[in-house]
DNA sequence: ATGTTC
């Protein structure tokens, strides 16, 4: 991106000057000058047409992981008021709907895993379920997929997957209301009945992770993080069902524009007014689809434990949090001093609320919300915390993983799976999987440097630096 | 992201 057509608003916030005239709000991006010119002009183009949206309240933004997306950019943000028209966008959720990471921290220390490194990693990748239409070993009834897109992890809970300790920890406490089974087609829910419990493809992974540098000693402490302790993240999502909501959902959402008169910019932002019976259903159906990847990633979390166990009979792994990254939730924001009930769209953003938020367990309320940005493959991860600012700057935002600099396309001609999961194993890295063609779209090299983008989300006031995790072991989908 | 192009 030619960083000549924005006007620094600071070293890390930049505004575009001239947007066209239909934009409702300021297009700003959060990044650093490097990342700024490294971002594809798709970026821009996107985050502006989302701007020319109904009912925009504040800016339309990105997060200094941005890049191309279906509609929205991915690391975008935007939030929109139900009383002056605003709108829900499917293409501003994502496909993958409520996408996000569980972070589990251990008792366990690298010296620990060192002697079992490779049988720890062959033996979660026997028992996570990880690829293209794989399925677990759950087979739900019609009755029983509904109680999960009603409980969500709290349904896990219940079905002996984890504890009710694990669900403080949870965004939502571990279910999210609004929850309308009856909006999600059969095809939908077909598509799930033998996907709980399953890690799904892509950018999707089972990371066991050190502890490697304490940015910030108060908030770790918090977080319960320490020097050389073991992690486990889990990155992973709404698998087939939210895929198939997305779907279906482009259409309705697109003839509800169309029967409003709204007119969209791109096609792919198809939406409607969150008060319109096609907005209505379409966030019945999400908030089910964030229900199901809830109670995934709890499933996945309990057999996680279940292969610790069997190493480390004493171990504890418990839910540091767990925090979606493709969601529009209604929040309370000020803006001008006045609280108002908004909906946010995140789209590869994470939610961030700062210190003293009400909805945060009692135990991180004085250092903030724990922010996971999820690296790529065998680069690191950072844990960071919630910001006062962010919620002026981001409606309480940040980044959520390293995002993507190259297409998968591109990085197929680039890199061959194999000779990077060796090269990686030659550095202590050890990756499990069945897609090689996964392996290689997945390159490191294909992703931005994930330090650049931590310090951008600081720099810029988003979130705040905790922790950064080194990659071990690794099942990719 | 995705029964990886209805």
């Amino acid at each position: 991106m030619n960083i000549e057509r924005l006007r620094p608003i600071d070293e890390w916030s930049w505004s575009l000057p001239k947007a066209p005239e239909e934009t409702r709000g300021e297009v700003r991006l959060y990044a650093g000058r490097e990342l700024i010119e490294h971002m594809d002009d798709k970026v821009l183009e996107q985050i502006t047409n989302v701007a020319k949206l109904p009912g925009l309240v504040g800016a339309a933004m990105t997060m200094p992981d941005a890049h191309w997306g279906y509609g929205f950019p991915i690391g975008g943000v935007a939030a929109f008021d139900p009383e002056a028209g605003g709108i829900i966008s499917a293409g501003g959720v994502g496909f993958d709907i409520s996408c996000g990471i569980r972070c589990l921290r251990t008792t366990l220390a690298a010296a620990d895993i060192a002697p079992v490194a490779r049988a720890l990693a062959d033996s979660l990748f026997a028992n996570i379920p990880a690829g293209v239409g794989e399925e677990g070993s759950l087979r739900l009834a019609p009755r029983e997929l509904d109680d999960v897109l009603t409980g969500g992890a709290r349904w896990a809970v219940g079905e002996g997957y984890g504890t009710e300790a694990d669900l403080e920890f949870v965004e939502e406490h571990g279910c999210m209301a609004g929850a309308k089974p009856e909006h999600v087609s059969d095809l939908a829910k077909k598509r799930q009945r033998g996907e709980m419990g399953t890690l799904g493809s892509g950018n999707h992974y089972l990371e066991v992770q050190v502890v490697d540098r304490i940015h910030d000693a108060e908030a770790a402490r918090a977080f319960g993080l320490a020097e050389g302790q073991v992690v486990v993240s889990i990155h992973c999502g709404s698998r087939g069902l939210g895929h198939q909501i997305g779907t279906d959902y482009l259409v309705s959402l697109a003839k509800g524009a169309a029967r409003l008169g709204i007119s969209l910019p791109d096609r792919e932002l198809a939406c409607a007014p969150i008060r319109s019976p096609e907005g209505q259903q379409y966030i019945g159906a999400m908030n089910a689809a964030m229900n199901c990847a809830l109670a995934n990633r709890q499933i996945l979390a309990e057999l996680t434990r279940r292969v610790f166990r069997h190493f480390f009979p004493g171990a504890s792994l418990e839910t540091l949090f767990d925090v979606s990254h493709n969601t529009c939730k209604p929040e309370t924001h000020t803006v001008n001093g006045r609280p108002r009930l908004l909906y946010v769209h995140r789209k590869g953003a994470t939610r961030a609320f700062g210190p003293g938020h009400p909805s945060l367990p009692a135990r991180y309320r004085p250092v903030g919300q724990p922010v996971i940005i999820g690296g790529s493959m065998g680069t690191g991860s950072y844990v960071l915390a919630g910001t006062a600012e962010s919620e002026n700057r981001a409606f309480s935002s940040a980044s959520h993983g390293a995002g993507r600099a190259m297409s998968r396309n591109q990085a197929l001609r680039h890199w061959r799976g194999r000779e990077l999961i060796d090269e990686l194993a030659g550095r202590g890295i050890l990756i499990r999987t069945k897609s090689m063609r996964g392996a290689a779209e997945e390159a490191p090299g294909a992703y931005k440097d994930v330090d650049l983008v931590a310090e951008a989300t600081e720099k810029a006031g988003l979130a705040r630096r905790v922790a950064f995790l080194r990659p071990r072991l690794c099942v990719k989908g």
